[in-house]
DNA sequence: TTTATATACGATAATATTAGTCGTATTTAT
DNA sequence: ATAAATACGACTAATATTATCGTATATAAA
């Protein structure tokens, strides 16, 4: 439990390799090769930080990607969330199909946990970590 | 990602049922009627509890679990760790296996991340989330 | 204008993890 | 003795994650 996907991290492999090699654009086949991480499922997380705007893609021979000025500033919960939809230790707090919510217990100590994470990750930036 | 198990919400209810019901013993049995979840999997969860000493377990007729006094200063990290072992975002700190070491790139923002978390959670009690 | 190289993206298959069940043993109050 | 409870290992089912495949689109360069 509690562990981060394969998608974080080769997201995060790649978003560092890039952040290394600032200006150049460098592909997934490169990067894949480099970590001995699967093209595809690398593809997938960079195409998804392409669209929220932390890397820049270009389509074509000598295409690629590289980070944008966003890409250091962005904090954990939003790199998390772009990749996998939004964070809550339970499920309840979104699609639920909870039948049990009226007997419910442990509602304080779940929204307790959670907002801790959140707020720790919201306080954490990519550069935090690097 | 970074969801919570079963194991841990039915440990989390059943906790939660006994602290609120302090000086009597309750079976399992009991408590999964009430909150409508699997007999099996809060005994198991249970066991574990009581074999960390978190709850004290009473054999035969009128038998059941109550907390004992450990319960509420116990931290959550501890609470994790006795029912799915140890916490930690990524595999590579236990097991491994992992044949990219060399060149991985996100030892640093893996160990800070893993460090953060490890820090929230040994400074949360199950006092301080009910 | 054709070709090669790169991203984009949805569908599907394989694998791993989690969740749940079952059977049996043990303890103990009545 | 018997019934009510915990203890625990083995097994099955369900779900989520991980990986692959196929096809479309864009673009630089020959």
């Amino acid at each position: 439990m509690l562990k981060i996907t394969r998608k974080v991290e080769y997201a995060l492999i790649g978003v560092r390799h890039l952040e290394e090699t600032s200006e150049k654009l460098v592909s997934f086949n490169e990067i894949s090769k480099l970590y001995g991480i699967p093209r595809e499922l690398l593809a997938k997380t960079m195409q998804k930080l392409a669209s929220a705007n932390i890397v820049k893609s270009v389509k074509g021979p000598h295409g690629g990607y590289k980070t944008t000025t966003k890409a250091a500033s962005t904090t954990l919960n939003d790199f998390f969330e772009i990749l996998e939809g939004p964070t809550a230790i339970m499920d309840c707090y979104f699609d639920s199909g909870c039948d049990h919510l009226t007997s419910c217990n442990i509602r304080t100590p779940i929204n307790k946990i959670n907002n801790s994470i959140r707020n720790l990750f919201d306080n954490l930036t990519l550069a935090d970590i690097s």
